[in-house]
RNA sequence: GGGCCCAUAGUCUAGUGGUUAUGAUGUCACCUUGACAUGGUGGAGGUCGCCGGUUCGACUCCGGCUGGGCCCACCA
């Protein structure tokens, strides 16, 4: 670089970024003696590219990272990537067009690994690109061998605790990835359905009327419920038929179905009724249940093991019923007339059979929501399977106490905690029938079905490739290895104690971390599931803050999706406006606002880099060969002064700032300083000390430049978290050789210095330009150039700004070229914007 | 249905119990001045979503409403 060219962001980030690298500016010393400051970085998941949303909130965390390197810490800013979930699974199936669940279960595994290796690098690189200033070589990824150990022991530790357990029980499941899945894994969907009215046979002839989106479980069905102290009635039909429904139904029902009512009574006189259900395996019996309100469909419940968790529910409460088995593991039915389909088809074929028979009465269409797999949008299904939990629904309290021991930025975001909390159904689902993932370590005997867990010494393991190294309790060595793996999350929710132990000897001052910087999506998935584990084994919160950033939306607002096609690609906006750029940009949300991307604020960002380094050519070449050395403050001009107040009061307010994550007031607060402050009016004042050196004395040359110089390096400085390209560039040009630091990133963040802070010069040099304003807004109005020579400027004030105005007259002279100022009334244009009057002579 | 967030010039946005309501972008006029035309100066543009209340005074605090967003639940 040099002074005389322009700064092209696009040719010069690269080098920078390769300097960081080559000088380890951002390695991690854990001998150091400083203070650290731990930081929980999100594993990205590995699928391919980063997208625009993580360019927002990884800049938003990075912000934070810088500034607390600058302040002294040791930061310790390790990175990760998640890549054994279902996500990466999906990525190689789509890639490699494969089919995880019918290949050899090591072939996979193999190939998986193969793609993760391919593709990582290229992944990461994305990362560096945008800034950020983590370690990389404090580095993980969820399947390595690290994690694996740590996953599995935290497995076995929970285990030893009574907290992990093997159930066989209905679980949410997802019939395209053949696994189970846990309630966070769902997603909404809207659905155009309907709503099937069917006729149950009571035993005296008449009809039990139930309502049902579920038609095609019918061989499932287990029950039907009333409400008991509801109120019910017999209703004869034209036809002569007998129906019995909720009073509240008659009214809905009345217009389309002719009926009289011919009998009333309370709900409780149906229980114990046998009602003869089509396709159901057995007669099922009319039973009370706190779910069944009069007022939906007929007030009479059907129940099937599982058309969803009112059902599952409803099992739980009625112990005499028994569920039936009537899907496979694929979602495929396996009795009744359904036999072979899948639920979609199966309905329609249903809806056909119970018309044949008789029973349906009415298809009503309902336009509603229903629950499919995030990863896949297949409409979940519950099927009973055995699996893994995290038993913690007897723990809510715990959870939300600890949750309200967080520093939450912002505070609101607690909220959504709470909220997932409290509505929490299911105790937490941690095994996943897939063959890549980090395998449950566990065995059983195959005589006494005992559970065999490892040693830990001996870990991380792969129970359907190793052994038990020591006999069953009852003497067996005959074992079946577990061959489920754990959820992805059941590892990601342990970064904390997997990024502290890279460093086992510092580990206690890694964890608990300082700080978990993450996204408002995932807030029921890592930040709760990660707080649960360090409660579970520690009993302790993973971290003291946590920090939530918002999204990118698209420019209209939107959320961007892949299936809306909205989607910005950040390497595309970095190859054309380069990484500070996009990070100024994502430094202008507040913490946790979403922001619509724009490319036009991409240009405010290029403007800025464009002013500072032209604002930093400027000063750099008129500070010349300047040796820098603190003055004393007496001896500094007031219009110098004036400045470093501004300067001082801005680094303090940005300090408190930064420091509750407040980045976007920081980046506001030095950019108005900067802009406003520096460029527009200090520069232009300056100049005539800068140009005509020989018309001062030597200490206000020496004044001058002492605040130039002081004055940039603090707006670099303060700049250098956000942009940290162009504020590195200039720092290596000209302050790195004055200052001593191998980088502006290493560099201590300025201190507010009472000393230059002069409350008179600050009201002074805002006088004065308040009155050069006034002058501009003159020779503007007159449509005179601002260099135009004023003869002479006459200003009104009272006694106190005339004695504050003296005090940088000179300065006032230069800046509107007046070869004369005089204070006096005569003053026939008062400018309405200032509180005192000019008068303008040419 | 529950919870949370948001509503400020055409667009995006800052903000506070009393100022002339911030900045960006767009727009209009002027200025090619020895850092910068990727610039500078100035202008126009707002009943701060609606209705009440508290207050001497509300864009700001409180209540309600409307609209938008997010999270959660449910729709048998």
């Amino acid at each position: 670089m040099d002074l005389t060219k322009n700064y092209d962001s696009l040719e010069e980030e690269p080098r920078i970024q390769e300097f960081w690298e080559k000088n380890k500016v951002y390695r991690f010393d854990p001998e150091s003696k400083k203070k650290i400051f731990s930081i929980d970085t999100p594993p990205p998941t590995v699928s391919g590219k980063m997208h625009i949303g993580h360019a927002f909130s990884y800049s938003q965390q990075d912000f934070v990272a810088r500034y607390k390197r600058m302040r002294g810490f040791s930061v310790f800013y390790p990175f990760g990537t998640d890549d054994n979930g279902l996500a990466t699974i999906r990525l190689v199936e789509s890639t490699k067009k494969v089919k995880g669940t019918r290949m050899d279960r090591q072939e996979f595994i193999d190939l998986t690994m193969e793609v993760l290796n391919e593709i990582r690098p290229k992944y990461i690189a994305d990362w560096k690109r945008i800034g950020t200033s983590a370690d990389f070589d404090v580095y993980y990824t969820t399947i390595n061998e690290h994690c694996r150990r740590i996953s599995q022991k935290s497995f076995i530790d929970l285990h030893k605790i009574k907290r992990v357990y093997k159930k066989f029980a209905p679980t949410l499941w997802c019939p395209e990835c053949h696994t189970a899945i846990a309630q966070v894994e769902l997603e909404d969907r809207e659905k155009d359905t309907t709503l099937d009215y069917i006729k149950g046979k009571l035993e005296d002839g008449s009809f039990i009327i139930y309502a049902t989106t579920r038609p095609e479980l019918h061989p499932g069905c287990v029950g039907i419920s009333i409400d008991e102290k509801g109120d019910y009635v017999k209703v004869k039909r034209p036809d002569g038929e007998i129906w019995a429904i909720s009073k509240d139904a008659v009214e809905k029902m009345e217009e389309e179905f002719p009926m009289e009512i011919i009998k009333t009574f309370k709900g409780s006189s149906l229980a114990g009724k046998k009602v003869e259900i089509k396709f159901a395996e057995r007669p099922v019996f009319v039973s009370h249940d706190i779910s069944a309100e009069t007022k939906y469909g007929t007030g009479v419940v059907y129940y099937c093991s599982y058309g969803g968790l009112d059902c599952v529910q409803w099992l739980a409460r009625h112990p005499e019923a028994k569920p039936v088995r009537v899907m496979d593991e694929s979602g495929t039915y396996t009795v009744g007339p359904c036999k072979g389909m899948m639920s979609e088809e199966a309905r329609g074929k249903m809806l056909d059979e119970l018309d044949r028979e008789g029973v349906l009465i009415k298809k009503e269409k309902l336009h509603h929501t229903t629950n499919v797999h995030e990863r896949c949008g297949t409409p979940i299904e519950y099927i009973a399977t055995e699996q893994w939990f995290i038993r913690y629904l007897d723990l809510k309290d715990k959870f939300l106490d600890a949750g309200s021991r967080l520093n939450w930025y912002p505070p609101h975001m607690k909220n959504r905690y709470d909220n997932w909390i409290k509505g929490l159904q299911w105790d937490w689902c941690i095994s996943r029938q897939r063959s890549f993932g980090i395998p449950i370590p566990v065995w059983y005997c195959k005589k006494c079905k005992e559970v065999i867990l490892p040693d830990e010494k001996d870990l991380p393991i792969d129970p359907v490739k190793d052994r038990p190294k020591k006999k069953c309790r009852c003497g067996s060595t005959e074992f079946e290895p577990e061959k489920d793996v754990l959820d992805t999350w059941a590892t990601s929710s342990l970064t904390p104690q997997i990024a502290a132990s890279l460093f086992p000897k510092i580990y206690d001052k890694l964890y608990p971390m300082d700080l978990r910087p993450q996204a408002h999506d995932i807030i029921t998935f890592w930040l709760f599931n990660t707080l649960v584990k360090s409660q579970l084994h520690n009993n302790i919160n993973p971290w003291k803050d946590v920090m939530i950033s918002g999204w990118a939306l698209d420019p209209s607002g939107k959320k961007m999706s892949k299936s809306k096609g909205n989607m910005v690609e950040p390497q595309e906006v970095i190859s054309k406006y380069g990484a500070d750029c996009l990070r100024f940009w994502a430094s202008g949300s507040k913490l946790g606002e979403d922001m619509p991307f724009m490319e036009k604020d991409l240009q405010t960002g290029k403007k800025m880099t464009t002013k500072l380094w032209n604002a930093s050519k400027f000063s750099i070449m008129n500070l010349g060969d300047y040796k820098y050395r603190k003055m004393d403050a007496k001896k500094i001009n007031a219009i110098d002064m004036w400045l470093l107040t501004k300067l001082n009061k801005m680094v303090k307010e940005c300090t408190e700032y930064f420091d509750r994550y407040e980045y976007s007031k920081t980046k506001l607060e030095a950019e108005k300083f900067f802009w406003q402050s520096l460029c527009d009016n200090y520069l232009e004042i300056i100049k005539d000390r800068i140009y005509n050196p020989g018309n001062y004395t030597k200490e206000d040359i020496e004044s001058v430049k002492f605040t130039l110089y002081t004055s940039l390096l603090y707006v670099l400085k303060m700049m250098a978290p956000i942009m940290p390209y162009i504020t590195e560039a200039v720092y290596q040009l000209y302050f790195a050789k004055i200052e001593g630091d191998k980088s502006i990133h290493t560099s201590k963040w300025p201190e507010y210095d009472k000393d230059f802070v002069d409350e008179d010069a600050e009201k002074a040099g805002d006088l004065l330009v308040d009155v050069s304003s006034a002058v501009r807004k003159v020779k503007s109005e007159q449509k005179l150039a601002l260099k135009t020579e004023v003869k002479k400027l006459t200003i009104k004030c009272d006694n106190n700004q005339k004695k504050l105005i003296e005090i940088v007259i000179d300065d006032l002279k230069a800046v509107t070229k007046a070869k004369e100022i005089v204070f006096g009334k005569e003053t026939d244009k008062v400018s309405e914007a200032f509180n005192l009057g000019i008068n303008v002579e040419f």
